[in-house]
DNA sequence: CATGAATGAGCTTTCATTCAT
DNA sequence: CATGAATGAAAGCTCATTCAT
């Protein structure tokens, strides 16, 4: 648990006035302390040290490490849902192509976006913050299931899909994607002889689809991708 | 806090000798209290309050708070890895049985044994012990994946399953498995609303099936891609 | 503000095991510094010097610093309390000789008690604690007051006192008494040149007697004391 | 946070030259901060927020807390102090109309002015402003002791008075108006059901000469005050 | 073996003080 | 002059660790 984080700022002066870049600067050092050693183990120092700050000015814009942590899972959670319900939610797709389509938006998400981290920090502070647990239940994985829960009954309804427990699908359909993350911020930067295989998300759109579609795809999975 | 999860540390030590003695109650509990609060959070008060002694009795059996996390992790670990591989190695089985039988017996595991808890903890802590991670890697993701992986690629040498990335398949019929486990133990305490569903092993099995086999489970899909 | 409190303790163990003296040496360590710093300069650094032990210890008896004043409080004014009231409600004195005798009572306890530096504490610390300023009120200042006005009263009563405010005389036969505490444990220690003088107490006696007596009190004052 | 309350200072140093133009504002503000929480409780955020500026300002003024606080004793109580003397000096009273006059006097000036909440700072500062304790001994206690020590004396003197021991006339004489000031400060605020009586002074004046003045008071009341 | 009182390093938090603007 | 963002030393508090019993 060695402090190895060091400040990559201005050199010269030691004394800024940055008010309005402040609150971002620190979320984001935040944000990544969090996901790599988790809250407990987060040093405020080191937070201040990423922003290039202060442990003192961490003070200044937020009231206790607490809700330091809370305004990190605050800003980074929200503006993403609403960027992914919106995107997915453009009709007329088959359930198929949605389906395939909000598997590779989800992976990709996860992959660039600073939402990543996240579920990590989900998993690993429910125990210390129940409210995140329930927050995340509430606002993400409800959301995310009604989008994906809703598309597979979809197909069903329509026939494009076989008879399923739709819950259980949905869980088949999120598992790989968020496994990946997962994996990526806890294991993978530890483990470089096994990184996540590149056509993950391309072959489990496939295997799902395999799965799930009433009707062969034979010819159909070649543009899948 | 500094890693070495696999070495055995100074051998004929004070730790191993008293090892005989230890009373696995202590482990039992600490894994309990890792897995919920991480190991940052964990007190040995509560440890030792959870194990029915007191802290210094902790301290009788374990030289530190880290070796008792790596005993953890030792002991919880590898004991059921032997296990989990003896009795899914048993041939005679076609791919596809094989498949569902792994994933059915992983199921399980991850839902009752001693074992459960683990995945989490390597999640959240392996930032904190990097070793942890490479360990996991190793010993647990390691031999899973060769496992499973052997099993696909009997599957696609006899003809039972399609051409796929053998990795990628890995991932997606662990994966399922997995986030249950975590699920389970981080979220679902805390969101009474929202249980992980009863035949999601079930489902996932028959979708992977479905996704994975040559020859069509609905009906005309011996062509599925 | 210098921290110059050094620790009188056995010098040759640091370490000991006094469970059931701690607590009241820490309380007594904590009332002198109180009284000396006043609450928001004492340091429990400087408590715990001075009672032998570390800060550590300090929190293994108390859950923090304002508990730790509030139970210097309550032991130190609660027993006072009870012996101040039982030993001068002992019956059958005049009003005069009641009154003097509970003059005299209080210039004593005050002068010697645990419970002398209490009222600095409270004029001090009731901005920052007016649970403290309450509490003093309905315990001392209350029974004080009803103790005195009592005996007052019965001597207007009786025709030996001559009419008066009885509230207002309450005032003027303790405002010496306290004020001389308040000097000693404030002014005094920094102002060896202008001590408390010694017969305040039986001076302020005869004054006492003298102003609310009816008869005259011309030759009388001499036997007064 | 040693001491020099009476000392000028580095003469023309920063404060003083900056002396001049400086806000009462601060001042008053930092005096009943400082009477109402202490020294070391007194935030000097409070301080600005009060004195409507900000907390640079206050450094404009005032090279540091200790001086600020220094400053209010110096221009808070010693202006009060000359003209105090200098009303009550007036001859051609008797000592016992002098005497009540002088106790109307203080009484007056320590409820409205704001002079007021100084007696209360020295007995709660005191202790970490050892020099506070010394200026108020000597620039108050031994002004205050000497001009009703001189009555007193006079009044011995020329047969108005009985015999007595002058200096401990004095603190009865001073007590409950002090008292009464620091009751006000301290305990009144959070006690508004026992609040200070109203005639209390006159009370103490009658009490105090019928309980000095060689001529009986019982019935002939004439002279009562 | 087991205990639990005591320790002290380390972390969170506060706030007097500085200084670019 | 005045501001207020930034600082960092100091204090409160926690808890892994020790050790007399």
């Amino acid at each position: 648990m060695s402090s190895d984080v060091t400040s990559s700022e201005i050199p010269g002066t030691r004394w800024r006035r940055r008010k309005e870049a402040r609150p971002g600067e620190i979320l984001e050092a935040a944000l990544r302390c969090f996901a790599e050693r988790g809250f407990a183990a987060t040093k405020l120092d080191d937070v201040a040290n990423r922003a290039g700050v202060t442990k003192g000015t961490v003070y200044l814009y937020f009231p206790n490490k607490e809700e330091l942590f809370k305004a990190v899972v605050r800003t980074e959670i929200v503006p993403n849902l609403e960027r992914i319900e919106s995107t997915v939610a453009r009709e007329n797709l088959s359930a198929t192509e949605a389906l395939a389509s909000v598997i590779r938006f989800f992976g990709e998400r996860f992959h660039k976006s600073r939402f990543a981290p996240l579920p990590k920090l989900v998993i690993s502070e429910s125990g210390n913050f129940p409210e995140l647990a329930r927050f995340y239940v509430d606002e993400v994985v409800g959301r995310g299931f009604s989008l994906i829960g809703g598309i597979v009954r979809r197909g069903i309804a329509s026939g494009e899909f076989r008879e399923a427990d739709v819950e259980s699908v949905v869980y088949c359909v999120i598992a790989p994607v968020i496994f990946a993350t997962l994996y990526r911020h806890s294991i993978e930067p530890h483990a470089p002889g096994r990184p996540i295989p590149e056509d993950l998300i391309e072959t489990h759109i496939s295997l799902i689809l395999g799965g799930i579609r009433r009707v062969s795809v034979t010819e159909g999975t070649e543009d899948e991708q």
